[in-house]
DNA sequence: TCTGTGTTCACAT
DNA sequence: TGAACACAGA
């Protein structure tokens, strides 16, 4: 997944940084890396249904709730952007997905009928489904703590890099290597625990130490990457990166370099070309949420002299009202149609109640849990999205026609403002510590005394 | 030296 | 959602 080795090939201009040094920046999140790393700590009962202690279900999202208001108490503001619809042309890897998580899931029930609870937690893990639903739940709890949150129409790393492009954040946090063909800015891999990161430049890319691309555009560096293999299109036989960039550094343009690929190897598929196109097109293109017009956008503005006139295979173009509906979590980005899962509390509530009336002493837990749940701390109530989002989000929020033309004329960017007059946190000096959280690196930074958000902590069972 | 493939990992006690 | 690593073969 995302282009086979660019990670390592990029490694030398990763600079190390601290978590801390983007403090007052606006940074976009790839939530699916965080949630696919959450889910680890629930597999059994995310993958089953069936859960076994009520924490167990929501653990995930404290995971990634916590991380995230970690993150803004550090007076770093966050965008977290959640994956939508596949791509159609990712729909094998999409079926070939679904195929081991199937199989995962009967191995794990099998080995646990054995008795074998270790290893079929392993393959229960493996069995999970990420879905909509999953992150609506975390979706709701963020915005309790005023985090804001876009689902992406089509792929989070087009969305990601979209919101870097219009200055809507200085960077983004992901593990993706995608991300660097989509032209973000900045982009921040590898966040430890201890606050650790490793940042990536796009303008640093172009003064590669081992590689010459001094000259090059970021469209021939897109088609090293594809020529490499990408998630739009495998790779001929035996290119990998450094052939790529050898093809791009000689040839440079797409029907020289597969004219050039055709007489070197001789096995190169017959639509070969028109499929490099549409991955091309797919990274320039793709389908993307503007949080300032509240529509669904190109990534990059589609010229009038396209080759390609056919471009459904971006993915529909949908109306105002559905992409925002998707994008605030309201609509589920595969159906468009409102989510019908039950609200988690009630759940919860359903799964553990009636196990619990037998037993007098399960049910007082049952409940103190659901206490706790309904009890989430809420705090800095002080709104941090300006009146200008809810504007561009044009009719729903009360504007009447053209909503958004005006609103771009008088305040451009909310972002840049907020460049120019850095958001200070107001902890910046306060002397209350607080241990809190699972990231270690806040132990050694000065916070104000907050209550973190633990919707359940261990210890409750 | 480079690429393709198979395996393991991500949580947290 | 993804990457790292090891190893075999061209
Ligand atoms: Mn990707």
């Amino acid at each position: 997944m995302g282009i086979q080795g660019l990670l390592q090939f990029i490694k030398p201009l990763l600079k190390e940084k601290h978590i801390s040094e983007y403090q007052g920046e606006r940074l976009a999140v790839d939530s699916y890396c965080w949630l696919h790393k959450a889910v680890y700590s629930c597999g059994r009962d995310l993958a089953t249904g069936k859960p076994t202690r009520s924490y167990l279900l929501i653990r995930h999202i404290n995971y990634v709730v916590k991380k995230a208001v970690d993150l803004k108490n550090m007076g770093i503001q966050l965008v977290m952007v959640f994956d939508g619809a596949p791509m159609p042309c990712k729909e094998n890897t999409e079926e070939e997905r679904r195929q081991t998580r199937s199989e995962s899931l009967k191995k794990a029930e099998e080995l646990e009928k054995l008795g074998n609870i270790k290893e079929a937690e392993r393959y229960y893990t493996r069995a999970v489904d990420v879905t909509p639903s999953l992150a609506k739940e975390v979706i709701e709890e963020l915005q309790k703590y005023n985090i804001e949150c876009i689902v992406a129409p089509y792929e989070a790393d087009a969305q990601l890099a979209y919101l870097c492009k219009i200055g809507y954040v200085s960077g983004v946090i992901s593990e993706d290597s995608d991300l660097i063909v989509f032209q973000s800015t900045k982009v921040l891999y590898k966040l430890e625990n201890n606050g650790y990161v490793k940042e990536l430049k796009l303008d640093d890319l172009w003064n590669h130490p081992n590689y010459n691309m001094k000259k090059w555009t970021h469209d021939q560096f897109v088609l090293m990457c594809v020529l490499a293999g990408c998630d739009y299109l495998k790779s001929v036989k035996s290119i990998g990166l450094k052939t790529a960039y050898k093809y791009v550094s000689q040839h440079g343009e797409l029907r020289q370099i597969i004219s050039k690929l055709k007489r070197d190897i001789g096995k190169v598929p017959i639509d070969y070309e028109e499929q490099f196109l549409k991955a091309l097109y797919s990274f320039k293109y793709h389908k993307v949420f503007c949080p300032l017009k509240g529509q669904m956008v190109n990534l990059n503005p589609i010229p009038e002299d396209i080759e390609m006139t056919d471009l459904s295979f971006l993915g529909e173009t949908l109306s105002q009202d559905v992409i925002l509906g998707i994008a605030r979590g309201r609509l589920n980005p595969f159906t468009k149609q409102p989510f019908c899962e039950q609200n988690l509390k009630r759940k919860i509530d359903e799964i553990f109640q009636p196990l619990s009336k037998p037993s007098g002493i399960k049910k007082v837990k049952v409940e103190e849990e659901i206490k706790s749940l309904a009890q989430q701390i809420r705090f800095e109530r002080k709104t941090q999205r300006s009146k200008y989002f809810d504007k561009g989000e044009g009719p729903q929020d009360g504007n009447t026609e053209n909503p958004q033309e005006d609103f771009i004329d008088k305040k451009p960017f909310p972002i840049i403002a907020e460049i120019l007059n850095p958001f200070k946190p107001p902890f910046a000096n306060q002397n209350a510590i607080e241990k809190t959280g699972p990231l270690d690196f806040l132990q050694n930074l000065s916070f104000r005394k907050i209550s973190l958000t633990t919707i359940f902590s261990e210890s409750t069972n």
